[in-house]
DNA sequence: CGTTTCCGTGGGAACGTTACCAGTTATTTC
DNA sequence: GAAATAACTGGTAACGTTCCCACGGAAACG
């Protein structure tokens, strides 16, 4: 190794070198003015020629920047969650600073102790999502914080950045309206959750709305699990005989274990069965058919959110919630019924 | 907010609340010896009372040590490397580490540029995956640093920690065997990449040790892509006319597109043709039937480079090169021939 | 020509912590 | 009982940078 890290050349180096004070060469090497253009090249030079590289640290502790900031998110080896930070870093990265990610696992132990790491690293500022069950008060983090995801809402006086899933679900239930699937069965989360009451008041609204009778629909319940979809989809196979079927469900991982359900029961999906899901996941494109979803916009929440936390840093009011529009994936698990009876399904519609 | 962050306490507010020094405070709180029970007590309840946070910046100025890491992968998004990342995170957590996670996309530059900010921010080590067609050297990056990866081959005198995939390969063709599949088509990766380089050699050895004839095997080409393995299917099935065939791919990606390709011949799989994936890709879970595969320890790289890595840390010699073996995976795309003509099939072979 | 403004530079203090040394007691040892 | 040792504490100097002020000289102004 050339410098074996405790003898790292520093400005005070650089400045014998180039025959000037270490404030010249501080204002040379932070783009300050006041600095002879010929006195900087040189400064420059020299601090190529010694391999100096600024002490990071210093600097932060002395101007009480950081250039620093924390994701904190529930796992980073989840797809979704993956997708939220790339779209951070990559923002992050175009003003010049590192991101620290931390994994909190939905326990706010964990949470709490990263955001304690995250305040003594001194960043300026975190995107957070927080864990649902936290009474803990984010509020006086002390420090600029976003929040993203669906429990943000606890924490009204904080800005955040989600998804707009009432928008995504309009989308997703006009689609089916549009290939004739008017009263699709629906499989939604646990029942304590704030997502599950979301969704399903989304659902509501939308058939008031629209003059439809909301009474009646089939819900199922699962737990955002692959398993809990396929039970859930046997349980429907097995109480609803009408052969076009079609289900909505919360989130991409109930849908695919709907689909494999459809398969063991000897039907095919989309001719049996329509299924619809919801979030986007990469592995929607793998099964057969491929899965048709409602995508969040997981990239742009991350992207988005840091936008938001640096115009936050930069002294900007912000707005204190975003939500940000979720997108029609149509892929295969859709069967278009629209052209086949219209008049007929009219009729009992 | 409570405290602005321009006036969070200082062990100092700490030393006046509790009518000692600052040094005292200082051995109270970094856990170091010849202090008493109760002094220290008394400026642990002070500290609390102020909410003091330690500041890691000073901290690290002061002793040269940061507590955080590096780790430089391609892409957090992708599902295997956010699997590292994990591991990595999680074996740093346990000794109260940060990790510093950034996303080089393969591109050398923005790898440059990564690493200079890792030394910036005085890390006191790092994790990289080295890009492939890097020149530059990272033998003197002035810091400890631990490889991942198929390229860190190339920079034979540091430690390194990577997946066995010739001990991998084994276990597929060992498998395949034991199913009936003796000479299975191979889909590999481009023809200038090491990677391909290695996995034709291991097949090659594999067949000479056992006495096999390693010529004539049927070797397509794909890129690592969905697309390229479906393509390759399609040539495959165009030009093999037997039926019970049997496919071991390089990557999950190409596996599943090769997948796709039988269902749209009107073939089944595993009926009329067999596929083993390699990597172990969560999506995997999802084809139908599920992809049988040769899984990677992903996070078991991730948390064995960052054990490395802490050992070179605290001192220790380490062990220069250290692989993990891969794990069989079998699902549902492999046919068991073995029962069904297990003389024939000797016959031929 | 004296005064003001500006530019470029240098010298110190400060950021909050730990390392080190020098004290002051309390405790042990011969 | 004096001396040596241990336990605890306080003061000061770093760590490498930026911030602030002061200084000299050149340019601009009246």
């Amino acid at each position: 190794m050339r410098h074996s890290k405790r003898n790292m050349p520093t400005i005070i180096d650089v400045a014998r070198r180039s025959g000037v004070s270490k404030s010249t060469v501080g204002r040379a090497l932070s783009g300050g003015k006041n600095i002879n253009p010929e006195t900087k090249e040189k400064i420059l030079k020299a601090a190529q020629e010694l391999g100096y590289e600024r002490n990071h640290l210093a600097q932060s502790l002395r101007s009480g920047r950081t250039g620093m900031l924390g994701l904190v998110i529930p796992d980073i080896a989840n797809p979704f969650w993956a997708e939220v930070a790339r779209g951070a870093q990559d923002k992050a990265a175009e003003t010049g600073a590192s991101l620290l990610v931390f994994s909190s696992d939905w326990n706010s132990e964990r949470e709490a102790s990263h955001l304690r790491a995250l305040r003594q690293a001194r960043v300026d500022g975190a995107i957070v999502n927080p864990v649902e069950n936290r009474i803990e008060d984010l509020n006086h983090f002390g420090m600029p914080v976003v929040l993203i995801g669906s429990s943000a809402e606890r924490y009204p006086e904080l800005p955040s950045v989600g998804s707009d899933i009432i928008q995504g679900i309009g989308l997703g239930l006009d689609h089916l309206n549009s290939l004739g699937h008017h009263r699709p069965a629906f499989l939604l989360g646990p029942f304590g959750r704030l997502a599950r009451v979301k969704f399903q008041r989304a659902v509501h609204d939308y058939f008031v709305v629209r003059g439809m009778d909301p009474t009646d629909l089939l819900i199922e319940q699962g737990d955002y699990t692959v398993k809990s979809g396929k039970a859930a989809m046997e349980r429907i196979l097995a109480t609803r005989p009408e052969r076009p079927l079609c289900l909505f469900a919360a989130n991409d991982l109930m849908a695919l274990g709907a689909l494999l359900a459809v398969r063991e029961a000897g039907l095919t999906c989309p001719d049996d069965v329509s299924i619809l899901g919801f979030d986007g996941i990469p592995a929607g494109v793998f099964s057969d058919p491929g899965l048709s979803t409602i995508a969040k916009p997981a990239r742009g929440i991350g992207g988005q959110s840091m936008t938001v936390l640096l115009d936050q840093l930069s002294g900007q009011t912000v707005e204190s919630r975003l939500v940000l529009p979720c997108k029609l994936v149509p892929r295969g698990t859709l069967r278009d019924l629209s052209n086949t009876e219209p008049t007929k399904l009219k009729a009992t519609g």
